[in-house]
DNA sequence: CCAATGTGATTAGGCAGCTAACTATTACCT
DNA sequence: AGGTAATAGTTAGCTGCCTAATCACATTGG
């Protein structure tokens, strides 16, 4: 996630050692102070201490990606092929997989080196090429499939159905509240 | 032809763009169910959209330091130099900021190139350097600081006090689930 | 005292994302 | 029609991250 990808998060709250975990909210509130703000530190902390969880969880999943000779992008535009009868024109790819036409092209030049899809001509559009899921890109998938959602599943396993959901709107809520900032 | 609902797979966290929001519990159950697995498709969902949720939180925080010139990395690598007194060496900034030491040496060497650094042989050590804010660096991380952390704050600013607790935690566990996946 | 090993920093090469610019084709608009 | 605009795909060049290899210096053990 892609990374790339953030790493851990977005200030280097890093304080000593243990190099690991994600700061604190001591750290937080050290560094509020130190430029005199009026800003809760708590919530700094929430922001980053989200960052730092979708980067780690990203990762985790990008691991087992890697056992496959994937990475994030590819495994994702495999798996969007597939979703949709495993051919998909590379400016569709990109737009729902929200990555620019460049990546795309990318991506599909090293999946199809890999020999998981192919390119073939559109038969409607004189411009236009269609990637293709090879049977080896599907059956790639198929072997990943298991061990991927329960990967997902084990992350998440210490919460409770309710906590999930309560977890899912607290997010939502998170992303609402980034989204005003983002949309200009 | 007629707009077909783009289904998303369960990794395409994918960014706005069109539909923009994140996948559906649909979406994640179709998943699961094509490949006849026995995975909680809420849990599936949980790890998406916090992997999707983390991205965007990031990608709100990077566009503020875009308009300073500034990457995460290269902002992070100052906040850290700041926060421990103005110098360290690349070594330790590698482990505090949880790069390798080859990427801190980039981060560097774009930010001794904007005058935001400066290198220094160490004096205790032969072999090592030291990386020195200069006052310019000091300045720009003034000069972003309450918009920085505002729009952090801006961000969670749906969420009460209590909320902000309960999601700590809920996060705290996630990771917590996914560092035992990764740590073997 | 010197060889082996360890450590600091850099370089080289790779991947994935981006924007901008380019070619080819299609669509639109008088 | 014909010129302009939009679109499909690619290329080129940037960034940030990685690993592996290299070079310089330090430390340590026999």
């Amino acid at each position: 996630m892609t990374a790339k990808v953030i790493s851990r998060h977005i200030m280097c709250m890093t304080r000593d050692d243990t190099d690991g975990e994600a700061p604190t909210l001591d750290q937080a509130r050290r560094q509020v102070e130190h430029y005199g703000l009026e800003v809760d530190p708590q919530a700094v902390l929430v922001a980053v201490r989200l960052i730092s969880a979708g980067a780690r969880v990203g990762r985790a999943a990008e691991a087992h990606f890697a056992k496959f000779g994937l990475s994030t992008g590819r495994y994702r535009l495999l798996a969007d092929l597939e979703d949709h009868g495993g051919e998909k024109s590379p400016s569709r790819l990109a737009l729902d997989l929200g990555v620019s036409r460049a990546t795309v092209t990318g991506l599909l030049d090293g999946l199809e080196r890999a020999g998981l899809i192919a390119r073939r001509p559109s038969t409607e559009d004189g411009r236009g090429t269609v990637a293709i899921l090879t049977a080896r890109g599907a059956q790639l998938l198929r072997d990943m499939a298991s061990e991927h959602f329960g990967r997902l599943e084990a992350m998440v396993s210490g919460l409770s159905v309710e906590e999930r959901a309560v977890f899912l709107d607290l997010l939502a809520r998170v992303v609402r509240g980034s989204a005003a900032l983002t949309a200009d």
